[in-house]
RNA sequence: GGCGGUGUAGCUCAGAUGGUUAGAGCAUACGGCUCAUAUCCGUAGUGUCCGGGGUUCAAUUCCCUGCACCGCCA
């Protein structure tokens, strides 16, 4: 018999910008979901994907000097990068500008257009050209563009619409149904409150002349479809559509779509509209999450304090943000980030709680037996309490999955490794290794240790997969954790007795104060908020202290924006000794920059050479030719020598 | 402006179709153990359960109202 399937989905994201925290949050979300039902015997589809056509897409191109697909081809690696950095276990990862995707899209839309779901139509509108978008009466200020202030034009623009309105009432009626469960359930209230009111038709298309960078309409090619059309399809895409129906009939309908809360709607009533307009079955679930502050305040770039994942890999490992994300805020809701919270829950429920538990284990293990697992001799109350505790927590942690409760899946796991650490405690296995009589008793503990341990590592897999193999390596199971399977948590006694345990380094080591100290200096100035805080601070330990004329405050500091680049291009400025004309990819786009030093470098060695750039630098025109920034380096008399860096650096990383 | 939600211990939150002592984790204090990553186990707290009014024998829980914060829509 075939296995039952689970196929989950996380939006594709778009390449105009790098992955942050919270695209990991769902991607690691997706990926425990699928962890937890490979476990269980399913047979998962897990998608992921990128989407990389549109107007931004392509400003972002050009603001780097490159072609859009060039600019996809680049920005869609560092997701793909950061989910292996993740232990993401994604079956596929679908781009829209894949000619599987971009078939599949002309080919919907002609299904629709020749069932007359697709019309023609105009529209008028207050358009600002530079900005590149319409307006409304109601939307101008003063008569101008409410973003840059400009005048704006009255034009009228044909464009395609899809028939959404008319399947309001059904919508509604099937969301109401609960054929489609909309998570949580406040979010499936607003998606119905939405449909009270009038539900238009949906815009799906733009002039070529106004945006290239799209999917042709297979019906009028001077038209790109827009946005949603593009993207939400890579969903049937993926699974097949049209191309393998086998693969198709086995995939689809999802059974979860995971999308933060602000794409619930397009989800919701576009997806679902225009898949009841095609004729295909819609998905079982949807659910939208919520999204992350950090220190209590919106991520964004201006205030320079969005959280790059990358960063917090390198710093706390990949498993510790795993679980940070998942434990700390209900799947749902909004939740702030701080390193402060991510290391109390590394140092507390990982090291201690947990970590303490193998570590405690295992050297009794190796010390009252030498490093092999005793054989238990029966058990009393204390064991069936243990093992009841087990069978419970399984049954708690199943049932809280269904409706992707992570933060009650893990404080229900705690729960069992809480117990387990006081079963050590109440048994004292250091008392029993005084007596040779209490030798068999003092089996039963350490292997029903043991056993409890392989069990929390089989449930925690789905967060923390590294560790949770670790832990079994540990415990001299030869087994990892996603070839035990589910069902063996649910009989007990996994363990091997006769085998050696494998102790090793400590699973996770706590953060001390000092380290701690170390990590916040290093990591937290990212966010101009907290620059401004230790100013104060330091102003006060400043006051009545004058001999520092020369001195910047950290404010001041803070002004600059230097940036980790890396020299693509260089040529040699023609009638100048000392100029070199550079073209520096900062990450999220390329800088011209002149810099004067070609008396010691030639523009061929230059090329790859990983530098400082000063990124905030008013633009200057050296010998006519503009620089848009300034490359760092050291002058002792006539030797000039680049800035640089010792180990591995992203591009467009701060440096302070 | 319309609709909806939330307001409980220092912090984050749980909770009762209304009924004697309102809970958990973190943080704090104290005690115990010593196998362990100064870890683990236990004990102790403190709360005008947002303000006001109403229904009721009884309200923090239900109703109304005010305030504060948040969400969706406009």
């Amino acid at each position: 018999m075939q296995n039952k399937k689970f196929y989950v989905t996380t939006p594709i994201y778009y390449v105009n910008d790098l992955p942050h925290l919270g695209h990991a949050y769902t991607t690691v979300a997706a990926d425990i979901i699928s962890r937890f039902k490979r476990l269980q015997g399913y047979d998962v589809f897990f998608l992921t994907g990128t989407d990389e056509h549109g107007q931004k897409v392509e400003q972002a191109a050009q603001k780097r000097n490159v072609a859009p697909q060039e600019h996809c081809d680049e920005l869609h690696l560092r997701f793909k990068e950061l989910w292996k950095r993740l232990n993401v276990s994604n079956n596929d990862f679908i781009r829209t500008t894949e000619e599987r995707h971009k078939e599949i899209v002309r080919q919907v839309l002609q299904v629709l257009f020749d069932k007359g779901e697709i019309y023609k139509d105009s529209y008028e509108g207050w358009y600002c050209l530079p900005d590149e978008r319409f307006w409304t009466e109601k939307d101008l200020v003063k008569g101008n563009c409410p973003e840059c202030g400009r005048k704006v034009d009255r034009i009228k623009e044909y464009n395609y619409f899809f028939k959404m309105g008319k399947y309001q009432n059904w919508l509604n009626e099937y969301i109401k149904s609960n054929e489609i469960v909309i998570l949580p359930s406040n979010r499936r209230n607003e998606v119905l409150g939405f449909l009270n009111k009038e539900l238009g038709d949906l815009c799906i298309s733009r002039p070529k002349e106004r945006l290239k960078w799209g999917i042709p309409l297979p019906f009028d090619e001077d038209y790109v479809t827009y946005v949603w059309f593009d993207a939400l399809i890579n969903y049937i895409t993926a699974a097949g559509y049209h191309k393998d129906e086998k693969s198709f009939n086995h995939w689809w309908p999802a059974d979860f779509h995971l999308v933060g809360k602000d794409i619930l709607t397009t989800h919701s009533v576009y997806w679902l509209t225009m898949l009841k307009a095609v004729g295909i079955p819609l998905p079982e679930n949807i659910f939208a999450h919520g999204w992350w502050t950090v220190n209590g305040q919106k991520m964004s770039k201006s205030l320079l304090n969005v959280v790059e994942p990358n960063r917090l890999i390198n710093e706390y490992g990949a498993d510790a943000v795993r679980y940070f994300l998942m434990r700390e805020v209900p799947f749902g809701l909004d939740g702030d980030f701080s390193h402060e919270a991510l290391i109390g829950r590394i140092n507390t429920d990982l090291a201690n709680n947990l970590g303490n538990l193998l570590n405690r284990t295992l050297n009794m293990v190796q010390r009252y037996f030498n490093g092999t697992i005793p054989e238990p001799v029966g058990d009393n109350d204390m064991e069936r309490d243990l093992i009841n505790k087990a069978a419970q927590i399984v049954q708690e942690v199943e049932k809280l999955l269904e409706c992707l409760e992570f933060s009650k899946i893990l404080v229900s796991i705690w729960e069992f490794i809480d117990a387990t650490n006081k079963y050590i405690d109440s048994s004292a296995p250091w008392n029993l290794a005084k007596s040779e009589e209490m030798r068999g008793r003092l089996s039963t503990v350490m292997y029903n240790a043991l056993e409890a341990l392989r069990t929390i590592a089989i449930l925690l897999y789905p967060f923390m997969p590294e560790k949770a193999d670790e832990i079994h390596r540990q415990i001299g199971m030869t087994e990892d954790s996603l070839s035990q399977e589910m069902d063996s948590v649910k009989k007990w006694g996994g363990v091997k007795a006769g085998v050696s345990i494998n102790r090793s380094e400590q699973l996770f080591p706590r953060i001390d104060d000092d380290r701690k100290e170390e990590l916040l200096k290093k990591l937290k100035g990212e966010s101009m908020e907290e620059s401004k805080k230790e100013t104060q601070e330091n102003k006060k330990e400043d006051h009545g202290s004058s001999a520092d004329l020369n001195m910047i405050s950290i404010d001041e500091f803070a002004k600059l924006d230097l940036r980790v680049g890396e020299i693509k291009e260089a040529e040699k400025v023609e009638k100048s000794k000392r100029l070199i004309k550079l073209k520096v990819n900062i990450g999220v786009e390329t800088r011209q920059v002149v810099a004067g030093i070609a008396t010691c470098y030639s523009a061929d060695e230059l090329i790859g050479k990983k530098i400082i750039l000063v990124a905030n630098l008013k633009p200057a025109r050296l010998m006519g030719i503009e620089s848009q920034g300034m490359v760092l380096a050291a002058t002792s008399g006539d030797k000039i020598t680049l800035a640089g860096f010792q180990d591995e650096v992203t591009l467009g990383s701060r440096v302070k």
